[in-house]
DNA sequence: GGTTGACTTGACCAAACAGTCAATTACCCG
DNA sequence: CGGGTAATTGACTGTTTGGTCAAGTCAACC
């Protein structure tokens, strides 16, 4: 499962405790996946299809203005980690750039799928950005550039976040977003008091 | 050894493979370090100690004014990426980086050094934007936070390199760092042609 | 010359590892 | 009901894993 190689690594995780985990023998799991690491390609790709990718098709709905889209972004972030840190005793960051950093070198079909992944949700900052100049809510000269330094600010804060254990760390970002767009943005980040 | 762990992964590279490439017995590897992890928080101390932050010390040295530090890193960063993927084959990003955030669920102490290492990377750039503000370079109402934010910037860049495997991913983020510190920086970014 | 203690060695361990396979069961379609 | 195929099983393989240990080497010091 893609939670326990998300919680631990990939190569902490063994086939063996996957199955053990599903309840089915080996050879079941040879019969649908060729290897460890084809599993965890489809893992990922299940996980992007329904789950991130819904998500974000949300938070980057057409119906918010595009400035909205980034609070709710950089809201969804923080109360994802204080949350993990919650349920699950550990803040993890993110689950892709994690699999991505460790496999690169010795998974290449891993870290194909890894790599389109990340381009494409960094797609959808991309896209806003642009829609944000036509609007005239902000001035970009280079709206690849800039997404791709925001989602780069993202990631390197949440992995930051799983480093320490500690989710304030990806609290930080929000005002760096507003000055590296130069728009005012205001997250509701109050997501320590949603237990309560 | 870190060069190992740094090419491939922690948990892809034995103590069977740390010993062979050092010739030594495995019992004498059991005399000095007490565990695997033991040698991997020495090997990166002793990294850390021996190469980074004597690089780091030269690059923030007070002897240049403060932005020219920060340009010096940039610099320092894409240069470092293209030269690795010149001799090793690849783009490898940060090994503290990527230890972290591989281990730390599972190693505390690793994750500890870690986060130690990464916090006093952070503090040169600290250091770095209060003296600016003091000579009145830029004005950073929260320096500790934009700190940050830049340093999860280059880590997330970085990273994201290792991932694609292409250093042109770590070109990107000079532009940002300017507008985020809101003064221009112009580091010489043409690493490519260093070879010739 | 004898003792000490740091260092080295190679044989050893039990557990875990990814992956295989022949045999069996469940299921669907005609 | 009968037959083909998809799914499931458990026993198995050979290797590698992190780590141990008794036995030995060696130089330094008294």
């Amino acid at each position: 499962m893609v939670e326990a190689i998300w919680e631990r690594s990939y190569g902490a995780v063994s086939v063996d405790s996957i199955c053990e985990r599903a309840d089915v023998r080996k050879g079941s799991f040879y019969h649908f996946f060729k290897s460890k690491t084809a599993l965890a390609v489809a893992a990922l790709d299940h996980l992007w299809e329904t789950h991130s990718r819904p998500a974000l098709d949300e938070m980057f709905s057409p119906v918010n203005p595009p400035l909205a889209r980034f609070e709710r972004l950089i809201e969804f972030w923080y109360l994802k980690s204080v949350e993990c840190l919650r349920t699950k005793g550990r803040v993890l960051g993110c689950p892709y750039f994690n699999l991505g950093a460790e496999t690169a070198s010795a998974e290449p079909e891993l870290a194909a799928k890894v790599s389109e992944i990340l381009d494409c949700y960094q797609g959808y900052l991309e896209a806003t950005l642009h829609e944000a100049n036509a609007r005239g809510d902000i001035k970009i000269t280079d709206p690849a550039e800039t997404a791709a330094c925001l989602f780069s600010m993202i990631e390197g804060s949440s992995t930051q976040a799983r480093i320490h254990n500690d989710p304030e760390r990806v609290r930080h970002f929000a005002g760096a977003f507003s000055r590296m767009i130069g728009a005012e943005l205001n997250p509701d980040l109050s997501g320590t008091l949603t237990q309560s």
